[in-house]
DNA sequence: ACCCGCATCGTATGATTCATATGGTTAGCG
DNA sequence: CGCTAACCATATGAATCATACGATGCGGGT
């Protein structure tokens, strides 16, 4: 019950049990796999660490399955319970950050030929309809499904997004089409 | 001249000496703070260990000052050159990631009060106010200088991903109004 | 001329995070 | 009943990160 740092990460994993209930570190991976994976990025193994840690600290209770893999099973203490709503009512800072390497090689695009930015507003374009087609089963498939409706609402930001940047590729290549970049 | 593994951030570093001239870790610094810092971030610190690596690797070229602080200043050997083409060239096969800790509050909304929901919305549009404000400052200073204009097509994509997420707040903010998160 | 204060500039540090490799376990199918 | 594919878990060293601190020099005021 010793005093942590508690990170992003570490929110994430006590929100996460505390919607789905007692889980297994796999358990959080598919469950974050499949959503909060889309605007915060996890290595699995931190799934399997972090829960630890907190439960060390007391945020978490740890139970053992009884036969078979016998893994670990976590739910959230009250303690945690009450780190997490804390967190949830601090305000938020911070703007979003991205990391995006095709907009870092377009930023270039005057040190590479023409046809590279063709070729990588081409491939852009594919990620983000593949992406977009994503979003859209989930919302097809979720989106009146009454206890997890409400977490789906992200997902209108993430296609939001991804329509903004299918539009900005799309016109690249019509520019680089153009010749622009040569 | 030994065979060093170049990260994303090796690549920024080598491109921007590129697109500049010789620099100096802290004109790096600066300049990238105001562009592709945007959708790659950097600590500092990296871009000082950073061009030191790729001077030992001969990507960079070292010169010091000859006199006051005696600062060291970067310029791209032709084999740094022919790293940063050859990367440019290559095929970007990655979707963009986001890291946004909003959308996770928003995610687990169910879990905290309505009130954090609207102020969180209220926040976070004031956030992508102020940013969108900063691109377009940025955009009618150097929109029309010649010899930036190239640079200048990323922020397009970043002001349509703000304009994006300034919708989608206001409209939480509005549902919120409406006690949607109650 | 000089000195003071603020902006500029640089580096070291320990803590986290990360990718990746490897190794068990179990269900279910043939 | 044995085999295989999916499931599950951990260890490791490398890369990244935030942060704190230290140094330098320019400009203005006297």
């Amino acid at each position: 019950m010793s005093r942590v740092r508690l990170s992003t990460t570490s929110y994430v994993v006590l929100g996460m049990i505390a919607l789905r209930g007692p889980s297994t570190s796999y358990d959080l991976k598919r469950a974050i796999g499949r959503s909060v994976g889309y605007f915060w990025n996890f290595p699995h193994a931190q799934l399997y660490s972090e829960p630890k840690r907190l439960e060390e600290a007391g945020l978490l209770e740890l139970d053992e399955e009884e036969s078979g893999r016998r893994r670990k099973i976590y739910s959230i203490t009250e303690s945690g319970r009450a780190a997490l709503q804390d967190w949830l009512a601090e305000p938020v800072n911070a703007h979003f950050e991205l990391r995006d390497i095709a907009e870092i090689k377009l930023f270039f695009n005057e040190l590479a030929g023409p046809e590279d930015v063709a070729r990588l507003a081409k491939d852009q374009i594919e990620q983000h309809q593949r992406r977009i087609a994503e979003y859209e089963q989930m919302q097809h498939r979720y989106g009146d499904v009454a206890d997890v409706a409400p977490r789906m609402i992200t997902l209108r930001l993430g296609l939001g997004m991804e329509y903004a940047a299918l539009d900005f590729w799309r016109d690249v290549a019509a520019r680089a089409e153009r010749g622009e970049f040569s």
